[in-house]
RNA sequence: GCGGGGAUGGCCCAGUGGUACGGCGGCAGCCUGCUAAGCUGUUUCUCUAUGAGAGCGAGGGUUCGAAUCCCUCUCCCCGCGCCA
């Protein structure tokens, strides 16, 4: 949720990121008119209310002095009658006021360049060395502006669905038999090798000062609207039927609503914590994409960075929880690019957000792995997350960042660390002490 | 699931129908000077702000007036039951 002081402050502050983002005015214009009803109406409520209290001292006086109170009450059932009306007509115009005022987005970082359309993300950097097959080379180096580096080869390397067919690593079949559509069982080495990512993550973060939690796999209605926006609402959240309960699309809503209504200690921030956790996502707006294998599926267990700060650093945070990421995606030898959103393209939370995309070489394109936003106080303030400052109490900066999520990875590793054949799979260097084995093969 | 106990400001705690007591901590000031202490003020949210309103886990009800009485719910603690 934005500042309504800010808002009203400085709208013009709020209708530029509203148009930035491609909103239009309406939201905040119509939030002026219903501000300004109901400021009106409460004015004249609390001044009612006022003598409604006064007329009640006088009572209290008049029974102690063992004089007739019938008169005065009479009054107060008046008011009473008057005071109900109008608060019934307050509470109305708020919830619509505050319905308004919660679907205005974030404050947009001035460093944001405005634009639209994924294909515009600004590109920040790469690096890695790609194994590029001879007809991604153009649209490698353009996604890269040409500052991507790569070695040609001769041949398309197999999908990680016909990958995972020869060595027997997921049955899609039987999933779907019993679930459906983009579900999977994870078999023999991969799942040994999830087991390893998960845990080189874990151990890469604990190095880095991150505390680890597995948080709650569901919310309830409050928290999850507080730690979220209502896009995620729609298109990805799961509801357990009869029960006042959803299940989480990253544990970055638990770790966010986890400090709900709390005044932390300025010496405590940073507080740099690592969820890790299964995420259930309908993904209901993606018909049609990605329709085979393990790329896009309704769960798969991811390893997130969360960092709660003072507001005058999360910027620096952004950039850490970026480097974390880079650093073990470096680490395990794959080849990505950094993306700048485009103003359009930020979620409501959003001031400003990166991600990272994984060359695929089957696929001949870059593919997000990881997204750092940083949601500034837009999320601490839904969920009331304080810390005691000299100067009164201020929302902290919460931000998030994949480390790693399973089944992309997988992906990413199978296609790219395949050998000619398809028969077998190289296991990165790093996840070895974790695996007990250096590839995957028939 | 059953029975009992609980939830009051940042924290602790008092309060059996008349408008929330006191302490601790934090902040500001004063006084002072020896590992410090004392004194005064302040401490949540909202508003059209020398003033008002709201706020005692949440939501209803009774009443001129509810932290207090009644109903429903949530969470925590203790015991019993069930259980990987």
């Amino acid at each position: 949720m934005i500042d309504v002081k800010l808002l009203r402050e400085d709208p013009e502050l709020f209708l530029n990121s509203c148009r930035a983002r491609g909103y239009g005015s309406d939201l905040v214009e119509s939030f002026f008119e219903l501000d300004k009803k109901w400021r009106e109406i409460t004015s004249i409520l609390n001044r009612t209310k006022h003598d409604k209290n006064v007329l009640s001292l006088e009572i209290s006086k008049a029974v102690k002095e063992k004089k007739d109170p019938l008169a005065l009450k009479e009054q107060v059932r008046v008011l009473n009658a008057k005071i109900d009306e109008m608060e019934r007509e307050v509470t109305s115009i708020e919830s619509e006021r505050d319905q308004k005022l919660r679907l205005i987005p974030n404050i947009i970082d001035p460093e944001v360049r405005t634009c639209k359309g994924d294909d515009n993300n600004p590109f920040v950097k790469f690096n890695g060395n790609a194994s590029v097959f001879h007809d991604d080379i153009r649209e490698f180096m353009s996604r890269t502006e040409n500052k991507g580096v790569y070695t040609e080869i001769d041949y398309r390397p197999l999908s990680h669905v016909d990958l995972q067919a020869n060595l027997d690593l997921v049955d899609l079949e039987r999933a779907g038999k019993i679930s459906g559509a983009r579900f999977y069982f994870i078999k023999n080495r991969l799942f040994k090798l999830e087991l390893a990512l998960m845990n080189y993550a874990v151990d890469f973060l604990s190095q880095r000062g991150f505390s680890v939690v597995e948080p709650p796999l569901m919310l309830n209605y409050d928290s999850m609207a507080r730690a979220t926006d209502i896009e995620t609402f729609k298109e990805s959240l799961y509801k357990i039927e009869g029960e006042d309960l959803y299940l989480i699309a990253t544990s970055e809503h638990p770790i966010a609503a986890m400090l709900r209504d709390e005044i932390l200690e300025q010496k405590e921030l940073p507080l740099r914590v690592c969820g890790v956790s299964p995420c259930f996502r309908k993904e209901a707006g993606a018909h049609g994409k990605d329709t085979k294998g393990i790329f896009r599926v309704h769960n798969f267990n991811k390893v997130e960075q969360f960092i709660f700060c003072e507001p005058e650093y999360s910027k620096d945070f952004h950039n850490e929880l970026l480097a974390n990421t880079e650093e073990i995606y470096q680490s395990l030898g794959l080849s990505y690019r950094v993306i700048d959103f485009c103003s359009a393209e930020l979620s409501v939370l959003n001031a400003r957000k990166f991600d990272i995309e994984v060359w695929f070489p089957s696929q001949g394109k870059f593919r997000e792995v990881a997204s750092a936003s940083n949601n500034t106080d837009y999320q601490s303030r839904s969920l009331n997350i304080r810390y005691r400052s000299k100067d009164g109490n201020k929302f902290v900066h919460t931000l998030n960042n994949t480390a790693l999520a399973t089944t992309r990875t997988l992906v990413a590793i199978m296609e790219n660390f395949q050998d000619r054949s398809g028969k077998r799979i190289t296991v990165p260097d790093v996840l070895v002490p974790y695996t007990g084995f250096d590839t995957i093969e028939k």
